[in-house]
DNA sequence: CTTAAAAATTAGGCAAGACTAATAAATTAT
DNA sequence: ATAATTTATTAGTCTTGCCTAATTTTTAAG
C-alpha cells in the first residue's frame, strides 16, 4: 500500500465531496472549480489517478473513485474533522479558525494517528461543524439535517451545521453568535425575497436572508 | 513575512542543528549528509536561502544562519517537540514512535499553534528524549547533558535524553526497559574497548559497548 | 612548493504539478 | 440537423527540488 502525494489526496478528497448524493457525474471542470485550478492541469492529474487506480473515468460519463480511492478519501475526511475537534475543544481554537490548519493535518501519515486520536477524543461523533465522522472502518453515522430554509414559521430548530464553510460566514454567525447547538425559531417567512424572521438566545427578532438560510443546515 | 517552503523548513532546521556549537562550519556536505541527499542539491537550495536572506554564504567560511533563518528553525523546533510531547503523553505512542510523526507535525503552519499547544500540554520543559523545549520568545532552557560514557564507576545518574534518535538504537532501550527517567549506576569500565557495566530498575548487571554509552545523555 | 585527495560548483536532466494557448469533442440551442 | 457554445484534451512552458557527471577550487600531504 504505497502513500500518495498530498495533491492526490486533496484530489481524492474533493472528488469524495463531489460525489455526495453518487448522482451527477463528476467532471474535470467541477474537480478544476472545487479545487481552484486549471482543467487542464485535473486532466493530468486524473491520469495519474486512473494509473494507480485509485479512480476510473470514461470520457463523458465522468470520474469515479474505486474503493481504494473511496477508502482513501474517507480516511482523509476522517482525519480533517477528528483535527478539528481537536483544536476547538483542546486548544480552544473558534470555529471559523479551525478548517484551514486541519486541511494541513489530514494529511500526516501514521497508520495508528486517527484510531488514537479519537479515543482521546472520545469518540465524537460530529466535528464542530456537524458534519459526521467517519468511523475506523469507514462507516458515516448518518446526519439528519435539514436547511434553515425549510423549517416552517412557529417551528423551532437547532443548529447542527453550516452548509458553507467560507470564513466569512463563520464570521458572521459568530457575530450573530450563533453557533453548534443554537436553538433557532422561525417566527416568519417574507415570500417576496425568501428571507426569514428568526429568534434565538437573546435575540427576540431579526432577519435573515434566503442565502444565509440555505446555508445553515439545523435539525427540527 | 512570507512562507517557507517545507523543503527550505527542513534545511534551516538542519542547518540550526549543525550549528550546536557555533563552533565548526557548516558545510554543502556536511548539510547534505544530515538531509541524505546530494551537495549539488544543497548548493542549489543555499543560493535561494541566501536570496531569502535566511542564511549567509562565505565560500570556505560555511553556512550561517541570519536572525530571521534562525528564528524559523527555532519555532520549527519548538513545534517538533511540542508535538512529540503530545503524541507520547495524549495519545499514548511510544517513545521510539513519535519522532517520524513529529517530523510531519512541525510544519504545520498556524500562527497561535505552539502556543496553543504548550499551554494544553502544561509548558513542557523537555520533550521525551530530554531535549529543551524553546520558549516563545526562542529561549531555551539549558540542559546539562552528560554522556553516560563520562560517568566514572561507583557512580549515580539518571538518563535525561538520547544522542543517536534511531529507531534501533530506541527500540535497544525498551528493549532493555530504559527510558527517561530510569537511574543508571555504573559498576565498571573495561579499558580494553571502554564497554561498561551497569545497574538500573531490576537488573543487576549488564553490558554496555562503547557506542550505547556514547549516545545515552544522563544527568548525574 | 607541488601533487594528490576531498569538497564545491556548474551544467544538463528529470519528475511532479501547475499554467496558457490551441485544438478537438461533446452539449445545447436554433 | 446544424451551428453555437461549453468542455475536455493536448502541446508546450515553468518552477521546485532533486540527481549525475563533469569541472574547478580548496585543503592536505609529501
Ligand atoms: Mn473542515
Ligand atoms: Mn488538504
Ligand atoms: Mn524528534
Ligand atoms: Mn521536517
Amino acid at each position: 500500500m504505497q502513500t500518495q502525494t498530498l495533491s492526490e489526496e486533496n484530489y481524492l478528497k474533493v472528488i469524495y465531496h463531489l460525489d455526495k448524493d453518487g448522482l451527477k457525474k463528476i467532471t474535470p471542470t467541477a474537480i478544476s472549480e472545487a479545487l481552484n485550478n486549471n482543467p487542464a492541469s485535473v486532466v493530468d492529474m486524473i491520469k495519474k489517478l486512473v494509473d494507480k487506480k485509485l479512480v476510473q473515468y470514461e470520457k463523458s460519463k465522468g470520474v469515479k473513485l474505486t474503493d481504494k480511492g473511496r477508502n482513501i478519501a474517507i480516511l482523509i475526511v476522517r482525519k480533517h474533522r477528528l483535527w478539528e475537534v481537536f483544536l476547538l475543544e483542546k486548544l480552544g481554537y473558534e470555529w471559523d479558525e479551525i478548517h484551514d490548519i486541519a486541511e494541513q493535518l489530514e494529511h500526516i501519515q501514521n497508520s495508528e494517528l486517527a484510531d488514537r486520536l479519537e479515543r482521546f477524543l472520545g469518540f465524537p461523533q460530529y466535528d464542530p461543524h456537524g458534519d459526521p465522522i467517519p468511523k475506523a472502518n469507514g462507516e458515516q453515522a448518518i446526519s439528519y439535517k435539514t436547511l434553515l430554509a425549510e423549517i416552517a414559521p412557529g417551528k423551532s430548530c437547532k443548529v447542527v451545521a453550516v452548509k458553507d464553510t467560507s470564513s466569512s460566514f463563520l464570521q458572521y454567525l459568530k457575530k450573530l453568535d450563533i453557533g453548534i447547538g443554537t436553538k433557532i425559531t422561525v417566527l416568519d417567512k417574507i415570500p417576496f425575497d425568501n428571507s426569514m424572521s428568526i429568534a434565538f438566545g437573546k435575540t427576540e427578532s431579526t432577519t435573515v436572508s434566503k442565502i444565509f438560510a440555505e446555508n445553515l443546515l439545523v435539525h427540527e
